[in-house]
DNA sequence: ATATAATATGTG
DNA sequence: ACATATTATATA
């Protein structure tokens, strides 16, 4: 008998009947098929056992591994993952593989009768699909059927006409494998060369000097060889074989070695920490707060070269549009092909094998994000977790796990040294530092004599502003055309996509709400349509107001980088300007391309979003222009202040960084706030100190441990009966968890489906545990399209 | 998640 | 009485 754990939604697992004549013993971790339901479903065995208390076992369909596709040791860490969270542990182990856990499904259709009653009556492009042989679902739902034509199927289903199955479709991902060639070692010499042998001659001579080929390259070095090739193998004299090659996402050719640098003093001290702590071969976390441009990163290079000294891999996670080819680079010119990278913007096939190479044992020291946590690294000895703070390390939807916090449980359950690293640490790492458990390690400043820029901030209420363009001060364009002129580079941060948030009827003061959400529409101006940044929904701009019909052009309010990278065109006509926002990516390296065109210096300008904020190198940018700081200060979120300041710190350490000072300008109706004062002047201790506080009275994390939960449902009534019945369940848990609600979510509606929500709170996360538990069994019973999520350690509480 | 059985609701 | 919508329940 084997326990398997599904990739469905659900807390628990099922047992299956490990057929005899399967060649490989159960064992945890094999991946498999079984027969759930009327269909079949992608598992995992997570345990093989003599028993099982299920009356009527079903039996395992297929086996898709023949050794265990994960060590016990990851089985155990997703498992405790799906506990913790309250998640399905199929769906964390889904989360965990490459490619995931399932097969690839399909619904196929088969006509039973050479000609199908009311044929004639379906449209077109559907009269062309019927006669095959069979169809997909696919191929159906592509051929835009009417309600017509689906009654019809319907009907020739229930008469038998029509055979309808649910069927794997192969496996998803397969590895690439490749023709190659070698010599068979007993093979006759050659007999005398004549002129007609001459081909083969040249290939065995290749063969003899390198002895395994590849037919690609064979071909390549000798024109035409396929024909020699062939009959070479005919006779015996060379032998074909297939070979796996592993799909890169980086560029095959590896960057030179390059020297380890010299660390200064702090940067020193940090690491011989970290090296004594890797020796001693025992957990530990460090949390090594660093200011922008402190040399975090060659820290970490040290900290590798030791952990791979002593034997050990290593897992490097950073945020996702944080890993670009530039930042993998630095870690290849040390370590070369021991580094594996993983993240969401490869193909399938590529991380499918840049995993294989981990497992395999080819390489030990993988670069990725979030899922990366996973990776399949025997033997780890260090976990690197670079911009601790960053939110994108929380998973936002199921399984929603934190990235940090299960490295450091990864860490912790196999003895290995973790190293958190940030310029401004989250309150949760600061507050374990005080509580004693991680360590504190700091770079105070910033390499080669570089200085921390110049902060300014300007008080939107009372500093003059450019006519027509009222988002931008005199001051801030004054500043960048000196830059323009100095030919030195300028970042502007705006935290808001799109061309202006909202449009307002002159007339009827009405606004454009997403008919699914309870948001405004964004104006995207490029495209000429109205987006909702929720959901795919969008519209084209109507001419006319829908409510009074008005033909008056509408009022724009508010800006976005839309906006300001097309006023900025009209005032720095000169200057090259660069947009980075999502909209402005397209395809998976264009997030490195645009960051390579920084650097070579192709662009003076840049405006973007969050990701100009990351942690990258630009030596030339000695401007940084905050348009509006307040934007994200007003959220109802009590994380508000903190992801401000954050903010504000990463992007002003955009400054600066080479040889010349940097000078940052931020504008804000709040400039007396702490959020933006802390960040002038470069005060993150100051900052913890007021927020702290502030926590800690109005009992927050990282006092208190939060969990949110959200009941969802197209109907707003439902919703809140939903919440209120959990409700009813809390009153009876341990008065020691605390809640407010149920209230309504912070968005009230989202892709069509009213939240409410309650939030609880602990101070110990088993207590939260308990509750949570208790909440969720039994299950309360749900309509379609209804929904109870559970966020343990919630990031964000929109 | 998804399918099915059980139950409630609507229609002539 | 029958079809149709809604809800509860199981999936091994």
């Amino acid at each position: 008998m084997v326990e398997v754990a599904l990739n469905l939604p659900l807390r628990k697992t099922f047992d299956y009947r490990w057929p005899d004549d399967f060649p490989q013993a159960p064992q945890p971790g094999i991946r498999v098929l079984v027969p759930f339901g009327n269909s079949k479903r992608g598992g995992m065995v997570v345990r093989s056992k003599p028993t099982s208390e299920h009356p009527r076992l079903k039996s395992v369909s297929e086996a898709l591994d023949e050794q265990p596709a994960l060590a016990l040791e990851l089985l155990e860490l997703s498992r405790w993952v799906a506990e913790y969270y309250l998640g399905s542990w199929g769906e964390v182990l889904h989360a965990a593989m490459p490619g995931g856990l399932g097969m690839r499904m399909e619904t196929r259709f088969w006509p039973l009768q050479k000609t199908l009653p009311g044929y004639e009556d379906l449209s077109t492009p559907l009269q062309k699909l019927v006669p095959r042989e069979s169809w997909t679902q696919k191929d159906w739902q592509h051929a835009q059927p009417t309600v017509w034509d689906e009654t019809r199927l319907e009907q020739w289903l229930r008469d038998g006409a029509v055979r309808k199955a649910h069927q794997p479709a192969g496996i998803k991902l397969k590895p690439r494998m490749e023709r190659w060639v070698r010599l068979r070692p007993n093979a006759a010499p050659e007999s005398p060369p004549t002129k007609r042998k001459t081909k083969r001659i040249e290939v065995l001579k290749l063969l003899e000097q390198t002895p395994e080929w590849s037919w690609k390259a064979l071909q390549t070095e000798v024109s035409n060889a396929g024909a020699a090739l062939r009959k070479l193998a005919e006779e015996g004299k060379i032998e074909v074989f297939e070979r796996r090659i592993f799909r890169r996402f980086l560029p095959q050719a590896l960057p030179e070695r390059a020297a380890y640098l010299t660390l200064n003093l702090a940067q020193a001290e940090a690491f011989s920490e970290i090296d004594r702590n890797l020796k001693s071969r025992t957990y530990q976390t460090f949390l090594l707060e660093g200011v922008t441009g402190s040399g975090k990163t060659e820290v970490y290079l040290h900290a590798v070269r030791t952990a791979r000294k002593l034997g050990k891999s290593c897992l490097v996670l950073v945020p996702e549009i944080a890993l670009t080819p530039q930042l993998v680079n630095r870690f290849r010119t040390r370590f070369g092909d021991e580094i594996a990278v993983l993240h969401s913007g490869m193909d399938d096939g590529e991380r499918l094998d840049e995993w294989s190479r981990v497992r395999q044992g080819l390489a030990f020291i993988v670069i990725g994000a979030r899922s990366a946590v996973f990776a399949p690294l025997e033997n780890l000895g260090l976990i690197i977790l670079d911009e601790e703070h960053d939110s994108s390390y929380k998973q936002g939807e199921s399984p929603r796990y934190h990235g940090r916090d299960v490295a450091i449980m990864r860490g912790y359950r196999c003895g290995a040294t973790v190293v958190l690293g940030s310029a401004t640490p989250s309150l949760e790492s600061v507050h374990n530092v005080v509580s004693g458990k991680y360590t504190p390690l700091t770079l105070p400043e910033r390499v080669e004599q570089a200085e921390l820029p110049e902060i300014r901030v300007l008080d939107l209420r009372n500093t003059p502003r450019l006519p027509g363009s009222p988002f931008l001060s005199e001051s801030l364009l004054a500043a960048m055309q000196e830059r323009l002129q100095r030919r030195e580079q300028t970042i502007l941060f705006l935290n808001r996509r799109g061309y202006a948030p909202l449009v307002l009827c002159p007339d009827c003061q009405h606004t454009h709400t997403c008919p699914h959400c309870s948001l405004s529409l964004v104006l995207h101006q490029g495209i000429g349509r109205l987006r909702c940044h929720q959901c795919e929904f969008a519209q084209p701009l109507p001419s006319r107001c829908p409510g009074c019909r008005t033909e008056r052009p509408p009022k724009i309010i508010g800006v976005g980088t839309e906006q300001v990278e097309s006023e900025l065109n009209l005032r720095l006509p000169d200057a090259r300007i660069l947009r980075m926002d999502r909209d402005t990516l397209h395809g998976k390296h264009a997030l490195s391309r645009m960051y390579e065109r920084i650097r070579q210096h192709e662009v003076d300008l840049v405006i973007g979003t969050q990701l100009v904020t990351k942690g990258h190198d630009f030596p030339e940018v000695t401007l940084v222009g905050v348009l509006l700081a307040d934007l994200g200060l007003n959220l109802p979120d009590f994380r508000a202040s903190e992801r401000t300041f954050q903010l504000l710190t990463q992007v002003s350490g955009r400054a600066g960084r080479g040889t010349k000072p940097g000078e940052v300008i931020i504008q804000s109706y709040n400039p007396r706030h702490h959020s933006v004062l802390c960040a002038q002047t470069h005060d993150p201790s100051g900052f913890r100190k007021l927020e702290l506080a502030r926590r800690d009275e109005l009992r927050l994390p990282p006092f208190q441990h939060l969990a949110l939960v959200v009941c969802a449902s197209p109907d707003e009534r439902r919703a809140t009966q939903l919440a209120d019945q959990l409700a009813a369940r809390l009153s009876a848990c341990n008065p020691s968890v605390r809640w407010s609600g149920p209230t309504e979510a912070p968005f009230r509606k989202l892709r069509s489906r009213y939240r409410v929500q309650l939030l609880l709170r602990a101070a110990r996360p088993s207590l939260l545990r308990q509750a949570l538990k208790r909440l969720l069994e039994p299950e309360l019973s749900l309509r379609r399209n209804e929904q109870v999520t559970v966020d343990v350690d919630p990031v964000d509480l929109l």
